[in-house]
DNA sequence: CATACATTTCGACAATACTCGAACTATGGA
DNA sequence: TCCATAGTTCGAGTATTGTCGAAATGTATG
């Protein structure tokens, strides 16, 4: 990843109603949630919302897909993880730079069978 | 950390010459490099580079120390990781969401003891 | 003190982004 | 076909952000 696109990344997701969106479908699963429970959970107007939505597919942090009357939204993991790993590429000269990064069940998987406490 | 203020952080990398500049010091280590440095290797007008040398530390993701007549501007490492943290919480669903988020040395070194390859 | 250098602050302009009502498109059901 | 619901696009107004020259501040040195 380029710094370019990554600033379009993290741009789009430095957005508080857009942070939103994402976090809502990152915690939501591969399942996704659909625009209008959305805009329901975080009390936005249809056409607001619709142009946030837009915005983080265009960057490919989400996709949405339809499903009868509804579109269903799910956030790419895989773009996300390319995102961290640009962020923290040659962070930590060495040292352990990223102690809390604890959020994700690989890296507690990984802690847990070196025994190592979060 | 709460939406706002990962917002916030998020907001101040999501461009690309704040971008460059918080790489810049990412990869130089906790020493740092002081200002014209960074402006000389980015091409920046010195008011612009101060603009954006001022945005990120007040959001706190650098530092700056004064050093006779230069300024040596650092990344606070602690703050990348909590807002990675705050981006990775509940992010998988119990799958592994992150295969290459391998940046870190930390990261390196626990996938080193576990024996699992990146 | 005068000068040079590093960096910031000020001010103004240009560009971009955000919001949202209204109109539009798509889908399913009566 | 007619209607209701889900969602998007359009358009206009407002607000925010980025850029950079010029002036100011801080620091060392002759």
């Amino acid at each position: 990843m380029e710094t370019l696109n990554a600033a379009e990344l993290l741009a789009a997701l430095g957005h508080e109603s857009r942070l939103a969106i994402f976090r809502l479908l990152v915690e939501a699963g591969p399942d996704g949630i659909n625009a209008s429970a959305i805009g329901e959970q975080l009390g936005m107007a249809p056409a607001t919302l619709s142009f946030h939505l837009a915005h983080l597919s265009r960057v490919g942090l989400i996709s949405g897909e339809r499903e009868s009357r509804f579109i269903h939204y799910s956030a790419n993991y895989g773009t996300m993880d390319e995102l961290i790993a640009f962020l923290t590429r040659n962070c930590c000269q060495g040292h352990a730079c990223l102690p809390k990064t604890a959020g994700c069940a690989s890296t507690e998987q990984r802690r847990a069978k070196t025994g190592k406490p979060s």
